[in-house]
DNA sequence: TAGATTGTTAATCGATTAACAATC
DNA sequence: TAGATTGTTAATCGATTAACAATC
């Protein structure tokens, strides 16, 4: 794996689907593809797929194509799927509990070890067996536990302290699902989801296609 | 609101946070804004401020700036968040559930009506107070009840049969969560939250960090 | 009126696509 | 070897930023 300066983000964002879609095709016994049915299957064009891969290094062979297997390794390990991660949850909502429930990410390397809320009434509960604890504690759990990402899903009104209080305890990265924009220091990664903000654009496109139609 | 040929989606997906942040200003009582102020607080350009906004209009006054609350109620206009939308959930599973309860939704205009699945154990009970039907019955409760936007909750596996039903039976949109990516036709907009590539592009940029400490 | 700030055109930057030489 | 297809450079396209005239 070649090491590059700096790989601009809209390529970053296209890994984990062309990662999707070579998986696809290892489940059907696929083992090679060109760049050029990739581009019919996936969408993107052949030569940005040949560009975005030769960000990290020469997967392909000329005459030949890409191997299906050992793409999807490279791309997995350039997106550091080959390790696991520790996770905790703050805030035990609905969407706390989702994700804590969601078995995917364990099966996937990311392991949720603990959730955090601050309403008495739920601390103590378990959640898919994983333990919900007071989030007076959570520094001291992250420390102790090596925890790699925190995952918030508390009010906006709380998120920016969370996540202060997440970084402090030493976190590498945040996923925020609270609608607001979290500030980390350089050293800790964020991937904020703003649901209601992708929703709100759905609404846009809706109506969009529907005043083409009239 | 000008009308124009085509407005490019990087425009649209920042809307929202136009808006977002346009809310809290209101909160603070503040009622102007200019837009080198406002670059300040977003971090976009003042100059990227003016050119999204003039795709649409001059919401704008020379010499003042923009007036907070016309703004936020042009920027939701555009968007299409002076209506509501009626919502139906396919897959009452963790992540459907989670989207039923959350009552956010319910209060920003976009109403949940009605979840379905196909396992007997879950039909018939309430979530929220929203009732969990018989999947068979969907494209004739979508038809009857005008339903605008369909959730696909349901396994990736089972996504691209769901969305063709919504589609048939009528909604204009849909908001995909199932890890694959869905075909509409022309006339239906489709939102993908492809939250596992999300995190793994979080995984990602939290090994660029870590390396560039080393 | 003078000052401030928009709306808009022009310049720059970055990302995508096209072309083709290298090579399996 | 000939054919196919990559890796990579060059051309194009689109999005962002800068500049400034219009105007409140």
């Amino acid at each position: 794996m070649k090491r590059q300066a700096k790989i601009s983000n809209a390529v970053i964002k296209r890994l984990p689907r062309y990662r999707r879609y070579l998986k696809e095709l290892q489940k059907k016994g696929v083992d090679k593809i060109s760049s050029n049915e990739f581009s019919n299957l996936i969408g993107y064009t052949a030569s940005q797929i040949r560009q975005d891969l030769n960000n990290f290094g020469g997967f392909g062979q000329q005459g030949y194509g890409y191997s299906v297997d050992s793409l999807y390794k490279e791309i997995s390990a350039i997106l550091g799927l080959d390790r696991q991660y520790k996770m905790v949850i703050v805030g035990a909502g609905n969407l706390g509990q989702a994700i804590a429930n969601h078995t995917y990410y364990y099966k996937a390397g990311f392991v949720v070890c603990g959730i955090f809320e601050i309403n008495p009434r739920l601390i103590g509960i378990r959640i898919n067996d994983i333990e919900v604890m007071d989030y007076e504690n959570v520094v001291e759990y992250v420390e102790e536990n090596d925890i790699d990402i925190g995952v918030i899903c508390t009010t906006k009104e709380a998120a920016q302290e969370v996540a202060d209080k997440l970084c402090f305890a030493g976190v590498k990265g945040l996923w925020n699902f609270a609608p607001v924009d979290i500030e980390t220091p350089n050293h800790v990664a964020i991937e904020n989801v703003h649901l209601s903000d992708s929703l709100h654009s759905l609404a846009y496109h809706m109506n969009r296609l529907n005043e083409e139609k009239n």
